[in-house]
DNA sequence: CTTTGATTCTATAGGGCTATAGAATCCTTG
DNA sequence: CAAGGATTCTATAGCCCTATAGAATCAAAG
């Protein structure tokens, strides 16, 4: 009984907040509308408060899935002990491959969330910052190793990669021509070496 | 006659275009209501059709607002003979002020040109490529001369500065406190020297 | 003071939107 | 098949929104 009906509704639901991220991102919250979800999931408007209590909780749950295996990630990176050079290419890897693999979703958290009241934001505020620390940390400790310069600000590093990983999110999710392995590893080695001649 | 009347339509139609900037850069463009764009401009709803024709077209006006000063300075960073280092400083200099001095026209320009139709964002394009190229052949030319890398993608290169000024930019408009000279100097210096020790 | 054009106001048509209520249908299980 | 819960549908209340039309007000010029 609960085995054979949660997984169908879990199933829906999930359709669900796949459908409502699609709209959210093409149309942006405001701009959205609940037949358009409706309509991408093949059921009527009413229908769609059966799986969202509101508009408003439908972008909740969006921003949450979308921030939700991105900001995991970087715990893992964090966790290896290897080269900075080798986790700042695992940093933007997952980056972008989080904006490929739930692009609908991880759009409406960086650009729908502010819409979100002071309320609902302290969450996912919370992971998101939380991935901003581990970053900055992260840094910290090739400087301290000696892997990096000595005079690094690492709460701007931290902020512009994420930023840059943002950026390059953007153009990702509308052009599918794009490669995210060979974007991550030109990051890395943009921020890394930066564009100045070794010898100059 | 013509001397005593346009200046007063202009000034009211320039507060009009940046009550506008204003509300839809914290609202969002659907998100945003014509009454509340009038009641900033301290006028009723209705009276806001005679600065615009539509609601659409004050979005299309606050975008080209927003981009105009800032795309038009980069042709002057190119025309001056500077070494690279300098020029990079002056790019994202001039993109951190826009975001100050014109904080919710850019950021309309970025976030909400989306929601034009194809036909008004035609020319907006125009606009925004013509800084990206113009960009991305600084680059070219400071690696034909011996500044820069020989193996650096320009392109790659011009939208990753592009993306970090619009990053920064975005953290500049919620923000007062942040500097943006010394913004610029960290950011340039990013993008030069990379993050790793000089004689590792 | 009167005229004339510029600017703003009031009032409203017409539409879309969210959310709810209750009926209808489906699907599983006994 | 019959019962009961799960899922979807229809219909609608009630709200806010954009855009327009025509009246009212203001301000400069004769």
């Amino acid at each position: 009984m609960a085995d054979s009906k949660q997984p169908r509704y879990d199933q829906k639901k999930r359709a669900a907040l796949e459908a409502a991220a699609a709209v959210f991102a093409e149309h942006g919250y405001h701009g959205a509308s609940t037949t358009a979800i409706a309509e991408r999931l093949g059921i009527k408007q009413g229908s769609l408060y059966y799986y969202f209590k509101s508009k408003q909780q439908a972008l909740e749950e969006v921003c949450a899935y979308g921030i939700e295996d991105y900001a995991s990630r970087i715990d893992g990176i964090a966790a290896m002990a290897l080269p900075f050079a080798v986790r700042l290419l695992a940093v933007f890897q997952s980056h972008l491959s989080a904006f490929r693999e739930r692009r609908d979703a991880m759009k409406v958290y960086t650009d729908e969330r502010l819409y979100l009241p002071e309320s609902a934001r302290t969450e996912l505020h919370a992971r998101g910052s939380g991935y901003r620390k581990t970053l900055e940390a992260l840094f910290a400790r090739a400087v301290e190793k000696g892997e990096l310069r000595a005079d690094l600000n690492c709460h701007f590093a931290a902020l512009t990669v994420i930023g840059i990983g943002n950026a390059w999110g953007d153009l990702i999710v509308r052009d599918d021509s794009l490669d995210t392995t060979v974007l991550a590893q030109q990051c890395a080695d943009l921020i890394l070496r930066g564009v100045v001649q070794a010898n100059a």
